[in-house]
RNA sequence: GCCUUAGUAGCUCAGCCUGGCAGAGCGAAGGUUUCGUAAACCUUAGGCCGUGGGUUCAAAUCCCAUCUAAGGCUCCA
């Protein structure tokens, strides 16, 4: 039996001609048109029996689940053997096959046997898109060949991935104390209704059934930071001024503290040949779920991380022992994944996001264990100065081989310490994709949800993949250990996180508010009559040398209703000026925080928020700052 | 991909069950008001009721198909 497995966009084909006087019957000899499947080749050979059809059908579907596809067309094609099997043998066989198809796979349609057809298809661009199989009647699977691409013997590659995926059941679950015990999750005893046991369950079990909609998605509509773009794909958002505003203040701060902490600031392309060499090992890691771009002859696709970029610029580095660790950083704008549509939700879960990724090329384990530690600090410290509070937001989860794990106690408890609060472990068996330990900080949200925010790993294998090598003393050359840290995770997520927990505050009562540094209109000043106009503005003008971002309410509308509108826009400082503070040259202030309303002068309140600033990245209003001059953007 | 829900004015939504002139609030435009800490007042303009078909004297409303989106499932290296 022989299958030859096309990755497809889609396929058109049409019954012409009953080939066979024992062919299926009841066929219309109309075009069918099906999308986004596997489309199956198949010939039933001399000697082949139902071992052969049970073992071939285990093949397809592993098949399917490597490359995340659900739909199946078995398309009988008798051209792939000159030994093929008695038409009658061959036609029972198939509809077995099918039968079987059916009871494993979700959709399965099935060409017309015996029957002349045209077809037209179109293969996805992925070195995994075409595949080709061989069995015999002794079930064995014979040999596999990606025998229309270039790239050869990859279907090794993918066999032992397809393993490994097997492998991945057998992970199992414990907690890490603080005393660096490892107690099954079973046996651990998890305080009632806290985050942690939030995060264990969304990690653990599969029922996350809520009917609610996230809370940041209304927000990040409500407060004109972002929305959805119905011109676009599904999971490419648009950013309004507001938005934009924040997400570059993060960038900046993000990229700062890696670069303060050694990282070398690079950029890479966004979008990579699918046919070059190096791809290959590189879908086999994330088959299937890139955007794929067809420009003159070169299929391409979109990066969905930043690794790949950065690998293939070391690999081209001079590096000795002495440079070692290399830090590469880049902040991808964009890194693309096509999840899929029903798995995207709001800023948690994107198509296009932008993600800091920062790599370090260590010469060996001690060298990437000293490091590790250093990023485990850095990341620690970026979450908390963007906001989050590590003991009250944040969970953490770690990853790991039982076999590092044996050999490393005393390093993963030294995390543990770090993070000072007990952490969810999953333990494999065995190493399966690239590396023997990772962990992520995880925000849990207001419905339960758990998001990863930062994430480092140990990775032993990608060095020597794409061969990235260094000079070692004694003069050899030797493949480095790579970290992959992101210190925040990505900037639209972190963004979600805050949006969550500021909407988690409004809930138990409190006054909701995104920090001072990232809020558009830091002071919004209400000239209580236009005569008063000239002198707020030169008052904003002293703010805005001062970096402090401040804007003017000049509308014709009530002082009531414009102090109104400020808070809807969770203004952090509202001035109202009117003759009193003039003549007496002081600022009346209504702050957010307090809630409350309070005198003082204006170098006092100018130093109180630079203060509560502090080093954080400054840009200028990113609207006009007259509102009167600013379109409306959100009701 | 599967399940559920939703598409009506720029936005948020009512109307649909039980068919009978297309509605409200916010916002916008014009005007009056110059106001002291969470919504001043008046006037006006805004519509292919997602798209296609069907039933009916009559469809936003009932039926069928279809598109789009969201949420959930699955997935998440």
């Amino acid at each position: 039996m022989r299958i030859l497995q096309f990755h497809s966009d889609y396929i058109e084909y049409t019954p012409i001609k009953k080939e066979i006087l024992k062919a299926d019957d009841n066929v219309e000899k109309t075009q069918t048109r099906l999308e986004d499947l596997v489309v199956a080749f198949i010939c039933i050979e001399e000697n082949d029996d139902e071992k052969t059809i049970q073992s071939a059908i285990l093949e397809i579907k592993k098949y399917l689940d490597i490359i995340n596809e659900s739909s199946l067309l078995l398309y009988p094609y008798s051209h792939l053997s000159s030994n093929l099997a008695k038409p009658d043998v061959a036609i029972n066989l198939f509809n077995k096959l099918e039968e079987l198809a059916k009871e494993k796979l979700i959709k399965v349609s099935k060409a017309p046997f015996g029957w002349t057809k045209s077809f037209a298809i179109k293969v996805k661009g992925h070195p995994l898109a075409e595949n080709f199989k061989v069995f015999d009647n002794k079930n064995q699977y014979l040999k596999s060949e990606n025998s229309l691409s270039q790239v050869k013997s990859h279907n090794i590659t993918h066999e032992s991935s397809a393993l490994s995926l097997e492998e991945t059941q057998k992970s199992s679950w414990y907690v890490l104390t603080l005393e660096g015990n490892l107690v099954p999750l079973d046996s651990f005893k998890i305080s009632k209704n806290g985050s942690f046991e939030k995060f264990v369950n969304y990690e653990t079990q599969k029922n996350r059934k809520v009917d609610e909609q996230p809370p940041h998605v209304k927000l990040m509509k409500k407060l004109a930071i972002a929305d959805y773009e119905p011109a676009s794909d599904a999971g490419n958002m648009r950013f309004y001024p507001k938005g934009r505003l924040m997400k570059s203040l993060i960038e900046q701060y993000v990229t700062r503290k890696v670069m303060e902490y050694g990282g070398i600031e690079v950029e890479t392309p966004i979008m990579y040949d699918s046919h070059h060499p190096s791809m290959a090992s590189y879908f086999n890691r994330f088959p299937a779920r890139q955007y794929s771009i067809r420009s003159d002859n070169k299929e391409l696709f979109l990066r969905f991380a930043a690794c790949f970029g950065q690998f293939l610029m070391a690999k081209d580095f001079q590096i000795s022992y002495k440079n070692m660790p290399l830090k590469l950083y880049e902040l991808t704008r964009y890194s693309f994944r096509r999840e899929k549509s029903g798995e995207l939700v709001g800023l948690r879960r994107l198509r296009a996001f932008s993600m800091p990724d920062c790599h370090a090329f260590c010469s060996d384990m001690d060298q990437a264990k000293t490091e590790f530690l250093q990023r485990f600090d850095l990341s620690i410290d970026v979450l908390t100065e963007l906001g989050f509070s590590i003991t009250d937001d944040i969970e953490m989860a770690i990853r790991f081989t039982e076999d590092f794990y044996d050999k490393n106690k005393d390093f993963i408890n030294k995390l543990v310490s770090k993070f000072n609060k007990p952490v969810l472990v999953e333990m494999w068996k065995e190493k399966f994709f690239y590396f023997v330990l990772k962990w992520e900080f995880n925000f849990v949200d207001n419905l339960g949800k758990a998001a990863a925010l930062s994430t480092d790993q140990i990775d032993v294998e990608n060095g020597k993949r794409y061969c990235i090598e260094f000079v070692t003393e004694n003069g050899i050359k030797n493949n480095p250990i790579i970290l992959h840290n992101s210190p925040s995770g990505a900037i639209e997520r972190v963004i979600y996180a805050l949006l969550e927990k500021s909407a988690k505050i409004s809930k138990s009562g409190g006054h909701p508010s995104i920090p001072l540094w990232l809020t558009h209109s830091q002071v919004r000043i209400i000239p209580v009559k236009d005569e008063f106009l000239s002198y707020c503005m030169d008052l904003a003008k002293k703010f805005q040398s001062n970096h402090i971002r401040t804007d003017i309410d000049d509308r014709t509308e009530s002082v009531g209703k414009r102090i109104r509108d400020a808070e809807i826009e969770w203004t952090p400082y509202i001035l109202v000026v009117g003759e009193k503070e003039i003549s007496q040259n002081y600022l009346n202030v209504r702050t957010r925080e307090q809630g409350k309303q309070f005198q003082i002068i204006l170098d006092d309140l100018i130093e109180e928020i630079k203060q509560k600033i502090g080093d954080k990245p400054y840009l200028p209003l990113n609207l006009p700052y007259l509102i009167s001059k600013r379109p409306l953007i959100m009701v």
